[in-house]
RNA sequence: GCCGACAUAGCUUAGUUGGUGGAGCGGUGGACUGUUAAUCCACAGGUCGCAGGUUCGAGUCCUGCUGUCGGCGCCA
């Protein structure tokens, strides 16, 4: 039963004149009564099989001329290189159909429908996400994906860092406590975590080093292409370490997933129209650093209006990041602009100790971090000035009331870097299913 | 929470000042011995999102509703 020939391995040159038997997908079909065409799809690519009647017989040839797009078939043959198009072709002596598609609902997912997953995504190709999944983009997209995911768990894991959990039924917020999903939960109210990063506080005193790859919500309303109420969250926490040593992580997990990605992947993004010199200068570029008070000086000489003290929102980073090149990190936010963990500048208290990472060419922020208010005084003040209830975080206080220390991390976008690093339209074209305020299905 | 669009066959869409809704893809039948989004001929497929209203007559005009898409705020 298992598979033993892959497409993929065909196109490398490994079966040249060989028999081998292929099981795949019908990607598309031609041909006449007596010669017929199909391109064969499964995970590793696509290959044309040649079906002649004369080879076959009548019974098998009639037959496989019956596997409508999306049957899934297995064909024997030979492996021949051609000077035509694709390369490689099976020449098939033995074809069998395992799982057929009916001609009275054949697969909905058609050239036109296509033709539009171009420019965007349809409702109806949101509709039937699980048979665009199939498609190439959709391939290509995961695949990146793939090794981005990866590329974060080798980086933090070759430094040794340790992999840790944190609950996804919480009772408190991160913050601004109007974004969380609220479930049942037994006759009392959980929501699910916005982050991880309270609970590994917690833990930071015991693995000092520690990193997940975990999904975060959000109950906003946001309807723009950076946002999902359910996205994948790569968060840090490390002890000992200050916001330039956190920005240093940072950067080094952003440029080690661009730099994955042109080992591993580098024909999938050709495929998704990415400009591979723009990956290439993202993994081998520093990454600038601007403080906040800098990016209000260049936003008011563009003439955008904006005051001290005002958070920077997508409209303005969109001009500031308009002329970088680069992604760009902007510290020290103003202590007013910053939820309570942030911890206060010593050398000047207006300001909070924080990074956000800037993707450009539009994309916006990837990363928000920065160092953690750490002394039991200083995050009592904080949590008491924001008019946060102190009871919810006394797990969190208590952290500092044990041997505090100083310590950052930052919670890092993966669909948002898939997005940016592939070029997508839209962060919904990074991963399988998404959910936003309107859609929960399929 | 706010602003702006859109809804016609399974899909992509055309539809004029209101007068019996067309095409391409996909599907079915047929033709064709090497096709490349194969081609050619024929056929099937429609409660024009839903509910009201105006009118002799509404896909088209008006109102409401629903759904979806795009953008803002919020953030990763």
């Amino acid at each position: 039963m298992a598979k033993d020939f892959w497409i993929g391995e065909v196109h490398q040159g490994k079966y040249d004149d060989q028999e081998i038997e292929l099981k795949g997908w019908v990607h598309r079909t031609r041909g006449s009564n007596k010669i017929w065409f199909i391109v064969l799809r499964d995970s590793t690519g696509l290959i044309q099989c040649v079906i002649k009647k004369t080879v076959v017989g009548d019974e098998s040839f009639n037959l496989i001329k019956g596997a409508l797009i999306e049957s899934s078939i297995i064909l024997k043959g030979t492996i021949k290189s051609t000077e035509r198009e694709h390369g490689y072709e099976l020449q098939v002596t033995n074809a069998k159909v395992v799982g057929p598609v009916n001609p009275d609902n054949p697969f909905p997912i058609t050239e036109s429908a296509m033709l539009e997953a171009e420019g965007g995504e349809s409702e109806f190709l949101l509709d039937n996400r699980h048979l665009y999944l199939r498609t190439s983009r959709m391939t290509n997209m995961l695949k990146v994906r793939s090794t981005i995911f990866g590329a974060i768990h080798s980086y933090f894991r070759n430094q040794d860092f340790i992999e840790y959990q944190a609950p996804n039924f919480v009772a408190g917020a991160v913050e601004g406590g109007s974004t969380l999903f609220e479930v049942p939960y037994f006759g009392k109210k959980a929501y699910l975590t916005q982050s991880w990063q309270l609970y590994a506080e917690a833990a930071m005193p015991a693995l000092e080093r520690l990193y997940t790859i975990a999904p975060s919500f959000r109950a906003e309303k946001s309807r723009t292409r950076r946002h999902l109420t359910e996205f994948w969250h790569a968060e840090m926490e490390i002890a000992w370490a200050s916001n330039d040593e956190v920005m240093k992580y940072g950067e080094g997990v952003v440029r080690t997933a661009a730099s994955k990605l042109l080992e591993e992947r580098e024909s999938e993004l050709n495929e998704l129209g990415r400009d591979l010199s723009l990956v290439e200068r993202y993994a081998d570029n520093p990454y600038p650093r601007m403080r906040y008070d800098e990016a209000v000086e260049i936003l008011q000489s563009k003439n955008v209006e904006i005051e001290w003290g005002q958070d920077l929102d997508y409209s303005k980073e969109k001009i500031l990041t308009a002329d970088f090149d680069l992604p760009h990190f902007l510290t020290h936010y103003p202590r007013i602009a910053k939820p309570f963990y942030h911890r206060p500048d010593p050398s000047d208290q207006k300001y909070v100790l924080c990074h956000d990472l800037l993707a450009p060419e539009g994309y916006g922020e990837i990363i928000g971090g920065g160092e953690r208010t750490w002394s039991e005084e200083e995050i009592l003040e904080r949590i008491d000035e924001e008019g946060t209830p102190r009871e919810p975080y006394e797990f969190y206080i208590d952290t500092r009331r044990y041997g505090g220390v100083p310590h950052g991390g930052f919670g890092l976008g993966v669909d948002r870097i898939c997005a940016w690093l592939a070029g997508a339209d839209h962060i919904r074209e990074t991963i399988p299913f998404p959910r936003d305020s309107r859609r929960v299905t399929p």
